[in-house]
DNA sequence: ACGCAGCGTGTAACCGGTTACATGTCTTAA
DNA sequence: TTAAGACATGTAACCGGTTACACGCTGCGT
């Protein structure tokens, strides 16, 4: 048994194809009569349309592809669940597809996207500005996350990493600290350099403090060496901030095992507010990823149906948690 | 300027739409010149095939729907890891879609899937047999995760809970508890079912061995509440199963609140292996989501391609993990 | 010289919907 | 009584690919 289509729907229900296309769209010029038989054809054969002949002659897919450099930990399900939210309500379902870093395959699954999204969100943090308008696709409305860009030509959403880090160089002053350090994340990476420049711009502001910048990875592992080298190369040091959370988790890891007392000895800060932070009292910068998620794809769902502004840069915010890695112990 | 169609290659490079078509499939029956002119056209116009139109002919879409309860967590995301390595090896799209518990909408979810997915994985714990069928779109390949179901209509790849319960129980009869209790997960819960009930059928089989269970919802808060009450009704216990880790976290916190020594006093395990059960040096059942997801989708894909194997039920095994809330401290 | 196979190419039907336009029927106003 | 309009419905073109089949050409064997 075939699938029903369309014309065995008509044929059952003795009207043409149109009539039944206009019942099951729900236009109204169409008698009760008519409207019921399809109806009954309908539910009868177990009628199902098949999206992909829809899609083709409406030239909409109600789908938007979702394009992320890897698809793991929390950052990823986050911004995943909050634009599943948006589209579910307003009725689009996600096209996921991750870029992985050796990016041949990147462009062309790209690229594999025209006929399939009627839009896409985009985070390619390791391709350049050429590479990437290279690669997206014609026609296709695209919102560029994190990923600082292009003669605006994209909207763009990011995170508002100047503001946290600031943040966060404000409080360890406050405290008094003044030897500080800053585990920095992969150099080629946006958020990393954004929040070391900021940091390392208010501290610069405070009287008498000592700033030293390393270099990690974003792993947890990445976090305790450095702090571990640290150690051992007897630097002095009384606050680590380091530019997300699993660093962080390494760096406390790290000052438990040489002994040396949070925050009393040292005060240490991350960046994200993964679940894990709350659960060591690590003082860090809450981003609100499923948010984001969900005002990036309300932005692109809306220049898709065409009620859309123009493209802009959106600034996303976010919010210093204080907590016992910083605080009274 | 509207996106190129083949024709417009066609006619640029001075062939039939067949021979573009040839060329772009790497159809060998071409002349290489034709080959030529239709890479050269192509290059020119910037053609990228359309999707739909593919689909619509070939009866082939190249994704795989995704459809799971709930979008959020590490499961969600491991699961979704395994599935899209998969994918991207043997070149599918994922196309994703939660399947929220009021479940209307859900059902029509499951059906705008035709024509736009090759074949799905379904997770939906909560509906029941009847419905499920009814559910499903007829004629697409499905591998159900974690459903027991169905009179072998589908395939079925669910975790092997009652190996791992069973472990469970073995090592802490091996360490010599006698009063046990075990945390449940939510009644509906089939997960929690098994494991529940493979527990409790290898706690009777030790000597002089009391097992007590209660219920909780798989929240860390309910692990908490559950083992505080049991504090304060003055249970006596010396070992606490909890039918996940985050439970027995909250289990942890409860102990730690009314001085009670772990492992010492009582010994604790979970199930799962969160990242954070490694940091608390929590005892679990380790369950690779992600190889679960890569081994359906496999399957899947064989089954959707043709190579497929007749539907089977699979349990995809887990690993004990001992670590400090059971071992020495 | 002829037939036939093999090869490259083009024509047109088809996939399953949507929808512009034509058609037919009934009502209503002149 | 009849022309005009409103309304429901049907016919067929179209969306952009794939592919069965037909066709024309070349080279071979007899």
């Amino acid at each position: 048994m075939a699938e029903a289509t369309i014309r065995d729907v008509a044929s059952r229900a003795q009207v043409s194809v149109a009539s039944v296309s206009r019942v099951l769209n729900g236009f109204d010029k169409v008698s009760s009569q008519t409207r019921e038989r399809v109806a009954a054809a309908v539910a009868e054969l177990g009628y199902v349309p098949h999206a992909a002949a829809r899609s083709l002659s409406m030239a909409r897919t109600h789908s938007i592809g979702v394009v992320l450099p890897d698809l793991h930990g929390e950052f990823f399900s986050e911004i995943v669940r909050g634009m599943d939210r948006v589209a579910s309500e307003r009725g689009y379902l996600l096209l996921l597809s991750s870029l992985h870093a050796g990016s041949r395959l990147g462009t062309s699954a790209l690229r594999a996207l025209r006929g399939r999204v009627d839009g896409a969100m985009v985070m390619a943090p390791h391709l350049g500005e050429e590479e990437l308008a290279a690669t997206l696709p014609p026609g296709v409305p695209i919102v560029l996350l994190n990923t600082r860009s292009q003669q605006g030509l994209h909207s763009t959403i990011s995170l508002d990493n100047a503001a946290g880090a600031t943040a966060v160089a404000e409080h360890l002053l406050a405290l008094g600290r003044k030897r500080v350090i800053h585990i920095a994340g992969p150099p080629g990476n946006a958020d990393a350099q954004e929040r070391a420049q900021a940091f390392a711009r208010r501290v610069a502001q405070g009287d008498d403090v000592v700033l030293t910048a390393v270099e990690g990875d974003f792993s947890e592992q990445s976090g305790e060496d450095a702090v571990a080298a640290l150690l051992r190369s007897h630097q002095r040091f009384d606050a680590v901030f380091a530019a997300n959370d699993n660093m962080a988790i390494g760096a406390l890891q790290a000052l438990r095992q040489a002994g040396r007392q949070v925050p009393e000895a040292v005060a240490v800060a991350g960046f994200d507010d993964i679940p894990m932070a709350r659960h060591l009292g690590l003082t860090t910068v809450r981003v609100r990823i499923a948010e984001l998620g969900e005002y990036g794809l309300s932005e692109l769902i809306d220049t898709v149906e065409g009620r859309g502004a123009p493209p802009a840069s959106t600034l996303h915010p976010v919010e210093l948690v204080v907590r016992t890695s910083t605080g009274q112990a």
